[in-house]
DNA sequence: AAGCAACTTCGTCATTAGGT
DNA sequence: ACCTAATGACGAAGTTGCTT
């Protein structure tokens, strides 16, 4: 059951409250108001959380591009060299 | 301009990994 | 064992480029 078919703090069953503050100090209430600032609490960070985590992956695959492009004009210079570095050594046909 | 498919962005939930 | 930040997956809303 995943959590978000949980109820809203508002619509927690009674009996699960009372199970978890025996003591009470807290009106069902205010024990719910603090439910929702929590959850909203946690929404936000995630929310911001995300927003980085997306930030981070974009400029970690910038950083790859630039790495292929480098890597490829590397590429291509190795393979001309090696052209070039097989035609003096060929032998001469004559 | 309207309609549409492909792509992007964003918020949320579920899961995981690492710290206490 | 519990808590929390990070991240993958998903759906909804928004954007873009193309076709009629």
């Amino acid at each position: 059951m995943p959590t978000y078919q949980i109820r809203a703090p508002t619509a927690l069953p009674q009996g699960v409250v009372m199970a978890a503050s025996p003591g009470s100090l807290h009106s069902p209430q205010q024990l719910a108001e603090e439910a929702t600032r929590k959850r909203e609490l946690r929404l936000m960070k995630n929310r911001e959380a995300a927003k980085e985590c997306r930030r981070r992956k974009k400029e970690y695959v910038k950083c790859l591009e630039s790495r292929v492009a480098v890597l490829e004009v590397q590429n291509k210079k190795l393979i001309e060299e090696l052209e070039t570095l097989k035609d003096i050594c060929s032998p001469k046909t004559d």
